[in-house]
DNA sequence: TGTTCAGATATGTATATACGTCTATGGCAT
DNA sequence: ATGCCATAGACGTATATACATATCTGAACA
């Protein structure tokens, strides 16, 4: 319906040089993408207009850059992405909110290897898995979790839950696609309404609101937090 | 908790020396900004840096932004602003999906001064206001929606629905905060599940993925569209 | 009185240039 | 072998400059 015309702007046009790239299969997921100074040659354009193209594919989640090493092919969202975000209970706070929380269940993992670069540790490192449900007054909001603490003691399990802030949180959440700018909401589900025991389904209807803060997509398997100690070996081609 | 540290960057400087004048109120909702240029000469940097901090604060929805007029606070998010977005059909069809819908409601109402601004009517125009739910293979989704058109005809009612295009599309959803990137999640609720008679209130738990492509904020009764035929009037105090 | 048009103003884009920072690599000394 | 270090490569930021585009204002004009 839509035809896809030829953007107006050359950061746009080469955007969709890229794009048209990654879309045709030549560069494949995971492939190093030529440097910003070989687009320069390749279009003849200016280096910042390269940049700048690079960085909003970088936050449409199309390509994922690191400084020192290059830009690459992203994996394509399956919708359940590990996204690294501000912790939850300082966001309903800050925003002048009442929060509390209630913890549905608390356990301890094997980081496998996915987890394991995703946080820094070795592969089999306990990690929490937690899922918890946020009250942003008393709007009900359930998060799982996945995170690892050295401060973390087990009888907070049945007090209010507040976490701490030197912990690195994954939140498995609805990933991200190729977008501008962000909202994020969530509805309680049925399935939350029986979990809180809730006889009134429609208090379960008012929107519960968070706003993503960092929404960079930790690529399972495929790549590392800047400073990592891990490096990133052989898995791309170059 | 959290200490607002100053922002090691030159254009994150520009931008929290924004964001403290509005926090603190010298600027208010409305307010006009200096220009690029005066802030070149008040905080000493170049009109690239202010203009890539002006840029991020607009993708942020701080501010407003429109060529030939201005920078402008806008109204703090209430989580419930009229965003222009492109057709979900189209986005469903466009990513491999089957795409079905069916009408719910459909109404016309009077557009109110905030409704004829973000169409560019004269208020009291008509418009349709539906609420449709649409299915990405057989997933439901349920969008509430006001739109003109010329072209609607009552009958297609209890057809399948699919929204042309040259339509102008206003979906009153969750609004965005302070964010960089945009993801939009819902889960179908237990209005919803009772809405399609849905024994198996399970089926409603998958989540539904929808993503933004658009994220203007129309703000309301303040700002018009690029090229339409309100004048901005004294609106602002600059 | 209403219209048209030129200029001023403000934002949008593009380039060239320079320097900073991070990472990977390879050579050298231990 | 192991560790240290210099270097090259790649991305991040900042500036100065120029031109393009959209809007508003006010003066000239019919």
């Amino acid at each position: 319906m839509s035809d896809t015309i030829r953007p107006p702007t050359r950061y746009g046009q080469v955007k969709q040089y890229i794009l048209d790239r990654i879309q045709s299969g030549e560069w494949e997921v995971g492939c190093r993408l030529p440097s910003e100074s070989a687009f320069v040659e390749t279009l003849g354009v200016s280096r910042m207009t390269v940049h700048r193209a690079l960085r909003e594919l970088t936050s449409e989640g199309v390509v994922t850059r690191a400084q020192g090493v290059g830009t690459f092919v992203s994996a394509p969202s399956t919708g359940a992405e590990l996204l690294e975000l501000r912790d939850i209970a300082d966001d309903i706070v800050a925003s002048g909110h009442i929060h509390r929380s209630r913890i549905v269940s608390l356990d301890t993992i094997r980081a496998d290897m996915d987890l394991a670069i995703a946080f820094d540790q070795r592969p089999g490192t306990r990690l929490f898995h937690s899922v918890i449900v946020h009250y942003e007054d008393d709007i009900p909001l359930q998060v799982e979790e996945r995170f690892v603490s050295p401060h973390f003691a087990p009888d907070y399990l049945d007090q209010d839950f507040s976490i701490a802030h030197p912990h690195r949180h994954l939140y498995r959440i609805a990933g991200p696609e190729e977008v501008e700018h962000v909202v994020f909401a969530i509805t309680p589900t049925a399935h939350i309404c029986d979990l809180l025991e809730l006889d009134a389904p429609e208090a379960c209807l008012q929107l519960v609101r968070r706003t993503w803060v960092d929404s960079r997509v930790v690529m399972k398997g495929i790549f590392t937090y800047p400073g990592s100690r891990y490096s990133l070996g052989g898995r791309y081609r170059p």
